[in-house]
DNA sequence: AAATGACGTTAACAAATGTTAATTTCTACG
DNA sequence: CGTAGAAATTAACATTTGTTAACGTCATTT
């Protein structure tokens, strides 16, 4: 029960919307929790109501389609959260697996608890926003790439925007992100590899 | 000043998480504005925070690229908030344009004074979380839709879903909206009655 | 009634992606 | 060190989409 939160600690700190003093509470109801490479932390059909910050490592969140494949909707690695949006949100059973790609620790707390925390400590519902704006911001972004740019702009940006992760994760993950076939993603790096060295 | 708030007032009535006499404050904060179709609600560059319920009408939301081109990122109707989220999220100008597509009727309240009044009314708290969560819900679908969907399959899906929408807006923007071109819509659509001839 | 403009459809061609399968590369494990 | 399995690349072909332009339709205006 609350171990190494000095990140996360820091994090909320920064904030400055909430009083130091007032977190305590918050903290007591986390715990850390480790997970292995390939680990799984959601399956689907589950109903708890997970809420995780991400020490380190990454977390894939993915969906499997009618046909047996899987489509990777986001993956998020140290300094970022992740929810079971499905029963956080919408309180039905997870259509979405959760699993971890390398090794990871995150701080967890769990959505009904954090509710009944937020219930006797009113000052601290800011944090709740946060997070949710945190996640929101995060899904628009990522809508608007799939408007406004062609698969290999978007890569491109990724590769800009969160290079690092581009080469933690294999590429298919990065592709089915992308919306793209692993072999479609494997031609068009070709073809920015062609087009960089002339 | 608070008129025609029917719709609004009993849909906050039934999440039932505030009582209906701590809304009273809120409801003074708001204003009714009248969008004529075609009228422009936010404009790139604008910095109100402005957060709205839709009682009537249409709303689009969309970018302009690079090219010159527009990029749909959402449609909202009646029933439905619209929220500028580059200012209110990001407290930046909104890169974005707000259009009504039909004569649209709204209940509006600038995010400044919504959080003046969050402040001196904690309960009202669970509001910002409700509507947060709504957009929030309604992206990750979105995002869902583009990782896991063909274009066919996302526009069937969108017929499904919304279909009220889709006879309503010209077919441009629901193209835009799926992440391809007007010409390739209609192939989508001519491939899809000639397969329900057979 | 004629003209204008926006919108949707169709055509023709180029470009990109999906699909399947073979091949190579890499990694992990014995 | 060698092998097995996963991942990435490449090839070949079908399908889809993008692009540009022409055409038809419809509504509005003059």
């Amino acid at each position: 029960m609350a171990v190494s939160i000095e990140t996360l600690q820091s994090l909320l700190q920064q904030l400055n919307t909430v009083p130091p003093a007032d977190m305590a509470p918050l903290f007591a109801a986390t715990r850390e929790v480790k997970l292995e490479a390939g680990e799984t932390y959601i399956r689907e059909g589950d109903t708890a109501r997970k809420l995780a910050y991400l020490e380190k490592g990454i977390i894939r969140a993915y969906a499997v389609m009618n046909n047996g494949d899987e489509a990777t909707l986001f993956l998020r690695c140290e300094g970022q959260f992740i929810a079971s949006h499905d029963t956080i949100i919408r309180q039905r059973p997870s259509r979405f697996i959760y699993r971890a790609l390398e090794d990871t620790v995150m701080v967890e707390i769990d959505y009904d608890k954090l509710e009944g925390v937020l219930r006797e400590n009113p000052r601290l519902e800011p944090l709740r926003s946060y997070f949710l704006q945190l996640m929101l911001a995060e899904a628009l972004d990522s809508i608007e790439a799939f408007v406004t740019l062609s698969p290999e702009e978007r890569y491109l940006q990724l590769l800009d925007s969160r290079g690092d992760i581009v080469n933690r994760v294999p590429d298919k993950y990065i592709a089915s992100m992308l919306g793209v076939t692993p072999v479609s993603l494997s031609r068009i790096r070709k073809r920015i590899h062609s087009r960089g060295k002339q």
